[in-house]
DNA sequence: GTCTATAAGCAGATAGAC
DNA sequence: GTCTATCTGCTTATAGAC
């Protein structure tokens, strides 16, 4: 039924953001469960191997948002440099504002598993592997060479991965405005 | 007595360990009491405030730690580019080799507290600003700007975090070598 | 100062009615 | 397919003996 599908995609939207925010461990499924409005049975129906099969699929989704986010960027601006740079002003500018993750990264759910489940890993590898070669793709467009452009592709993903983590901490987006400004010092195409 | 000392600090190592190796959410009391020998009368005795009392001096001790590392590098190595490149570069080793953190990061517990505790998001600020001026310093002292040694220092810091995370996510050091060549391209004193 | 026993609550997970 | 009630085990924290 569309009820079905409806309850499932609730359930994963509603633990993405909360993964995101506050991290794994520190989510319970009763919150989950406050949140989406449905009971604990309903969510062992549509995820019989529980909280990781949730979180598998809320880190998916997530993957999938920040993707989006970026591809709009990478897309409508033309120079790629101009282009990450804008991405990172703009959460730099979302910091500011509300001084917590949303869509942006998942750093936090990549540090809490990557030693304690093989099948999260696994997905947080995935989702910053293809953002890395979002960057590399839009980097060989422009002319660079190709491995050059696939070595920066993990320079700028692992630039924006420790941009969020200092500014999330910092309570302010300036370590990634600062990091935006020296992106045209790594890219000569 | 040398013994209360001994067990507040041994309280100390341990939790500091754990936490950064785990997190703090994932991390229980008892797991901290068993490897270290001790009851948890005696925890309580040690840090009335419990948990984030005990948080907040393992951050501390994971900072000292970090920063000595780093301390050494900077000063045994002439040139601050290579210097930094070495330090980059000791860490893929080491995660390559054991593919787990080791007073290396204290991004996971920043990400697990910026928005729960004041007190323990305070202390990773902290830590992370002093690795930054760590790196500044350095950079004034070999004849750079202060303003651009400033900015600087903040953007290897978030290379750093970033380029850990990514490099564990992955289980293999390469996203730090990766960051590690950029370097001399960020650096024109 | 050290240690034991226990409290009170929440975690993830399950059984079974409807 | 949906929902309720419950189980087991773990969490942080405390009371009080020694």
């Amino acid at each position: 039924m569309s009820n079905k599908v409806n309850t499932k995609e609730k359930f994963i939207e509603t633990a993405s953001r909360l993964f995101e925010l506050k991290g794994y461990n520190a989510t319970g499924l009763n919150e989950i469960l406050a949140e989406s409005g449905a009971p604990k049975g309903s969510l062992y129906y549509h995820f019989p191997k529980g909280k990781e099969q949730l979180a598998l699929e809320s880190i998916n989704l997530a993957g999938e948002k920040i993707k989006a986010n970026l591809q709009k960027n990478l897309e409508s601006i033309k120079d790629p440099v101009e282009a990450i740079i804008f991405n990172m002003e703009h959460l730099a500018q979302v910091i500011d504002n509300e001084q917590k993750t949303r869509d942006m990264s998942i750093s936090l759910l990549a540090l809490e598993t990557y030693l304690t489940s093989e099948v999260l890993r696994g997905a947080c590898e995935e989702v910053f592997m293809t953002l890395e070669n979002m960057y590399s793709e839009r980097l060989i467009e422009a002319g660079m060479n190709r491995e050059k452009a696939y070595e920066l592709g993990c320079v700028i993903g692992a630039m924006m991965e420790g941009g969020i983590t200092l500014s999330l901490t910092k309570k302010n987006g300036n370590p990634l405005r600062l990091i935006a400004k020296q992106i045209p010092n790594l890219i000569s195409i």
